[in-house]
DNA sequence: CAGCTGACTTGATGATGTAGAAGTCAGAAG
DNA sequence: CTTCTGACTTCTACATCATCAAGTCAGCTG
């Protein structure tokens, strides 16, 4: 009952990962301030003080998180001008920021299905043109949807097979 | 360019979330290592010394993040015997944990196209018995794919509507 | 040009996460 | 019964996160 490993991986005390995207993405977005700053920007939120009170936040973190956001490449910041007003910069999401939905959206879906009372969150994710509910889910090159045992991992690169066991070959 | 919000939740200076599922779920598995622990068991690893080994952490912490997750109800322990040994503990995933596939894929795929070199990770996800690739991404119940300018979110309770602009109501 | 405002930056404080090292404890091996 | 080992717990140290408060600074308003 789980992800398949195969190929060289079968054996999982055999190999180490070193980079594992997980661990990067985590080292990037695993502040929840950034998760809510994200939130935002998918909804449509594009300015500081915007930011600063929809995500219940202070402005030093937001400040902080839209800085890092930005260097990162997942926002972008764009001058723009109100009338009478001085020059302001919003953040736009970029193609980078906007392949994170899936992830936000599976972390509100979870979320609300297993940490609200009834499996209820305040939200729920919708197609706009139907109001069909949506999911974040698997999914093969032919749509379907698929299920833990339907997965499995590939290496991208060769594993050289440590002859010992107790550390593996990192890949 | 972004998630449409429907009904009461169209004008977003007149609402507040103070339940927000997706902060929930980042107090949860907002850390490295918890994520980490998660791959394991994903990738199918029950016991203590193997998680230690494999997510490259400390027993400390991942006795800390095995404890947390079992409390939450998305490990569960198991006592098993090995002939010889005494009576050990092994931690699998529940339907709990077993839903947090999107998520954890979902950063994978996502560190892994835009974090990873040449935007390829060490592993890839793919379908066990074809080999192809598999993604993770929002989908109708009819299994088209959708972007974020096909969906939209709804409130699940009634929205009261604040007269004052400055702080919102909350849902 | 003085004041005001929005968009930040800086600093202090406490909580949590990460890492290393050491201590505890049940129970099979000898 | 003593030793040893695996599975933890505890302790210390340091980095990062979160909250609060205060300071800076460009440039529009009056």
């Amino acid at each position: 009952m789980s992800v398949s490993l195969e190929g060289a991986l079968a054996d999982r005390g055999r190999w180490r990962i070193d980079n594992c995207s997980i661990a990067m993405a985590m080292e990037v977005l695993g502040a929840r301030s950034t998760m809510l700053v994200l939130r935002e920007a998918l909804y449509g939120t594009r300015r500081f003080d915007d930011f600063v009170r929809r995500t219940h936040s202070t402005d030093a973190i937001v400040a902080s998180r839209l800085k890092r956001l930005t260097e990162l490449g997942i926002l972008a910041k764009q001058p723009y001008r109100e009338a009478g007003k001085r020059t302001r910069s919003e953040y736009c999401l970029t193609a980078m920021g906007r392949d994170l939905l899936p992830v936000v959206f599976g972390l509100m879906q979870w979320g609300s299905r297993h940490l609200q009372p009834e499996g209820k969150g305040p939200l729920t994710l919708v197609e706009r043109t139907t109001g069909e509910p949506v999911v974040i889910e698997a999914r093969s090159g032919d749509g379907r949807s698929l299920g833990m045992d339907e997965l499995a991992l590939v290496a991208n690169f060769p594993i050289d097979v440590a002859s010992s066991d107790d550390d593996g070959s990192s890949i």
